[in-house]
DNA sequence: GATGAATGAGGCTTCATTCAT
DNA sequence: TATGAATGAAGCCTCATTCAT
């Protein structure tokens, strides 16, 4: 195995954290560098900028939180099904890789605005599943985008407020109640 | 009279249209100044600080932003009314006040986040009306919060994949679409 | 008498205290203008500059340093009276005027050395008075700048340890003692 | 083992030098910078602002000078030995030392007032000796900060006086001149 | 690969001074 | 005279990046 006798995983986790806090441009390579126990210099042996650094770490994680998304829908079988492992394994992936989550929302949002577009593969699978469903006769026929904005404002929304304490309903009864919502956004009547 | 006899109106003018762009941290104050045609030394006399100016720009636009709303509730009676005026309006708002709308939706979900919690008058007016709609029988019983998030998330993703040219229907449709949804949201059945 | 349709006595009284309290160069012209009542515009008619401004104050004060002194020199006689009534003409005009007095000794030693060095009248005034009891014989030989130092220095001193509250003696003993100890520095024997 | 690797002992002898000629408020990072031979940035590298160097020069050299005292009174056993110990090595520091004697005189008593009160080491060992020679019966009764204010005010004057060349004298007759004073001051009779 | 001191461009802020009213 | 908004030079400090070891 012999893996990490370089430092370059540490470095990474620290960047993680430390953009999910603060955000990419509020953090600094110092703040990484101490963070993950090294040098400052060290971390231009890995990345070529910080920039380079954050993109780099907003695309893992973007393609890890993809794989997750994945998995969940790996047993769906109708549109609806799909559908609702799609809320399920958002509202999973926000729970178990929080860390994970926050920064690739926050930085999608704002810090890597240009970049992310059209790298959203979380949202492009989304609109996969309304495309499916729609075709299928299934989902009513919609704007693909703007039921997917609706399906995704929804979920992440309701994340934000879930995360921030204001919701005093249970975990399960929020992916329960959003998934109805959703559903009943898309189908027909 | 003549007009202002200070430049605190270009001022805060132009630090509203670049923290709009490139976001308040990203903005320095040698842009502004450039922009507003002043000298930097000039936001001092005006403002104690620039996250002073920042906060004071987000506050005054929310408060325009908030009597927008109210203007467009005016005439509603019925909580279905209300809730459908509320999201016209936000609609609206984000058509006619663009750099309002984008500036205080952007600062409150990163920049200011600390600040702007409490303050955030719209989902205020939006939790009242949930909350109305509630108490009449008339919206379902369901946590306030959640169903306020999953109505905002409704609104502020569809505007933000409008304003991004993602979604080809016609705005009144979309608005329309949404003022639907956002009802069978909440209303019983 | 009229007088004082200007703002120039505030000015200047404003800039004494301020001047005392914080220093020349940490006084800034909005603190003067502020604790005068008058706006900053308004120095540059009275002054062509702070430095100007801090210059005159600190002449004037000098000046009336001077005078208290010469007044309570008045009614000696012999060398010997002269030192005493100068040593407590000192520590008189350190406790009637405080702010005076600490503006000059302060901005002597310090902030406006280069300009007060040769208009240091109250020291010419004790190097007068040495020069006067050496001739006569009555204070024995030896260069007056050194007399004149120590004889300034014990008196300065003593005073500052005195306004910072670390000499628990009363006053009055404290004057004794130091014109008793500067009248042996000086004489015969 | 070479020399520094460092250019931190280059920024404190530049701010050293430059503290003493033109005061800590009046001389900027980039006057140290400059004279240094380095960059602004890398005076943050080393102190955390320009206070915290003023505050780490000025308590090095208070050491540094505190240290040449005591070296000059290891051999004195009897008060009065101690006394003139202590005013010659005063004045050989202040000729030996020049920038750091300047430095710390003028930064004691005036910028760095509040930080050095009770840090004035050179002070306190006055302070001692004055208690020795009471105790001792030597020297006679009196307050002995009194009695220090006017050792101190003394030999402090008296250098500044020399410095500045105003002094006709010899160096060595002017020490032995105030040596014998001083003692006169605090012995019986 | 790793270090960390050094860099220097550029950020925010202060303040003595000017000038139109 | 008086005002006070505006100026702009200059101050302190930060931080991504480089480079000799």
């Amino acid at each position: 195995m012999a893996r990490s006798l370089t430092k370059r995983p540490d470095l990474v986790d620290a960047a993680l954290t430390l953009f999910m806090q603060k955000g990419i441009k509020a953090t600094t390579t110092r703040d990484i560098a101490i963070r993950a126990g090294i040098s400052e210099g060290t971390i231009y042996r890995h990345f070529v900028s910080k920039d380079a650094l954050a993109e780099r770490v907003f695309e893992d994680n973007l393609e890890y939180f993809w794989l997750f998304l994945k998995g969940y829908l790996k047993r769906a079988k109708t549109p609806q099904e799909m559908l609702k492992a799609y809320v399920c394994g958002f509202f999973e992936f926000s729970r178990k890789e929080q860390r994970r989550y926050t920064f690739v929302i926050a930085a999608h949002q704002t810090e890597l605005k240009k970049l992310s577009r059209e790298k959203m593969k979380p949202k492009q699978m989304l609109d996969k599943i309304l495309r499916i469903g729609r075709k299928q006769g299934i989902f009513r026929e919609m704007d693909d985008q703007l039921a997917g904005a609706m399906v995704m404002g929804t979920i992440m929304q309701t994340i934000f407020y879930l995360k921030s304490g204001r919701i005093a309903v249970s975990y399960d009864e929020v992916v329960e109640e959003v998934c109805h919502t959703c559903l009943r956004m898309v189908e027909r009547c």
